[in-house]
DNA sequence: CGAGATCTTGATTTCAGTCAAAGCTGGTGG
DNA sequence: CCACCAGCTTTGACTGAAATCAAGATCTCG
């Protein structure tokens, strides 16, 4: 009774592309990433930079907080956690990663990484010297233009963040944050509804800006307004319309089979 | 008794850049700004593209949330916020900008801008065509270089800001506030610890994450332990140590002549 | 000068954190 | 195969930091 997607199955599909050629022209998620867009040939020429795959096992840091920056990194496959830590010692996270998601970005001013970009499973990444990357653009206006697009939606995913922890409560951040986690799976063509959740409670809590034990709860209590199905880190998503009526500040729950009775079981 | 340092005056300021040529190569502020690190040729071309100053009087938008991208600002003279609409209708402030700092970076993932931008007192920006810049930096590597370190240090920007809202106490946060701006003057040769507020107590609070109450008792606190002085908007910095020995977590005030009675005071 | 905006201060409430304990779960070795 | 253990998760009771509510005070500027 497995109804999760097997998005990322990592060691099935990192067998997989262990024999297939590795380059942007083929990889299924191209559309997602630095190639959005851009012509054949261009991708081509985008391929050639590509210095070389790296696979993670579950755990391992991509880098590290602090280390001196050289490429970009592309997800090809697998999920990665980006972390601060704070003063406390705690980690902050910044973000949840999957394919087509570039990571690095934060360390392009500097020139030392920001955060930490740590695999949440068994992971494969693309990595991208950014001097390359930079001669590339200077010859290649359709590029040049595509990575200032990646890095201003970098900008932009930022502020979002900084919005929706700064102004919602505890459990329309929670409800925000699993109806975003379905889109995105959406987008790459998985189900919105069903998913795993690659990470830990402890994560979520450091990504929503709350403990573990204010996570546990939320989720308990969406579990029993019938909003949710939870097992373990398998959820599915049943009242998509009271999540977001949560999430966007109505009350939510009037006119679906939930609320009161549900909430008393 | 006016201690605070006269950075851009707006009246008498705006005067004098109404005769002086603008262009970067002469702007006292071009080290702070994209030019920074550039050779003059470089500064002189950039210099061709820059459409035309445009200047803003207090409260009025340099651009609006939702709005049409098509240039990036330099702030030449004076202050301006940055802010986001939460759903609450209240504005979330993303950042406070002065001379040198670039504005419109949040658009250029999707050609809307994410966040409005507000002129705090009479103020004057340079715009700076996106296309043109794209295009000059195609022929200019240092541009290209210097543009992309730009973006990447937004990018650090923003996270600092989620660190600081996300894991620093209301006084940690406030302190460090305060600290930050004396530090951003004091690179532009001003004084670090004597300075004016541009923005109100409401923006400190969108800023900060803190309802106008909490600002106020904060300030009133910061000001009763001796640590600033403060006179409506203008603010003096007399014990930077504690501020910094708060801010970073360590109990403060106790090798300075400070805490018990002063807070009794 | 006066009215509206801005700021301060006090009393009370509330949301989420902290502390504490118990239940799961999955991996390891006997 | 099962017992055990460490780490992860859940749940409950209590606490506390900052929000909210409610007056006032002060400032700004027309």
């Amino acid at each position: 009774m497995q109804t999760v997607i097997p998005i990322a199955n990592a060691n099935a599909n990192a067998a997989a592309a262990k024999s297939a050629k590795v380059n942007c022209t083929l990889c299924s998620f191209n559309r997602f990433c630095l190639p959005q867009g851009l012509a054949d040939s261009d991708v081509a020429r985008l391929d050639q930079i590509i210095a070389r795959r790296r696979r993670l096992a579950r755990d391992e840091q991509l880098f590290s907080m602090g280390a001196s920056f050289g490429s970009l990194y592309a997800v090809r496959l697998g999920h990665f956690k980006t972390a601060q830590v704070n003063i406390h010692g705690e980690q902050q996270v910044t973000g949840f990663h999957m394919a087509g998601d570039l990571l690095g970005m934060d360390a392009i001013g500097s020139g030392l990484h920001n955060c930490s970009a740590t695999a949440l499973e068994d992971s494969e990444v693309c990595e991208i010297p950014f001097n390359r990357l930079q001669e590339l653009a200077m010859q290649t206006p359709a590029l040049m233009q595509q990575f200032h697009r990646v890095l201003g939606r970098e900008i932009q995913r930022e502020q979002a963040i900084m919005l929706f922890r700064g102004s919602m409560r505890a459990d329309q951040r929670m409800a925000l944050f699993l109806l975003n986690l379905g889109a995105r799976y959406s987008a790459r063509g998985y189900s919105a509804a069903s998913y795993q959740l690659r990470m830990s409670r402890e994560d979520i809590g450091g990504y929503l800006g709350l403990t573990i034990e204010s996570v546990s709860r939320l989720l308990a209590r969406f579990r029993k307004q019938g909003w949710i199905k939870l097992d373990n880190r398998d959820i599915r998503i049943n009242d998509r319309d009271s999540l977001e009526a949560l999430s966007t500040g109505r009350e939510p729950g009037l006119d679906s089979a939930t609320s009161a009775e549900a909430c008393a079981a």
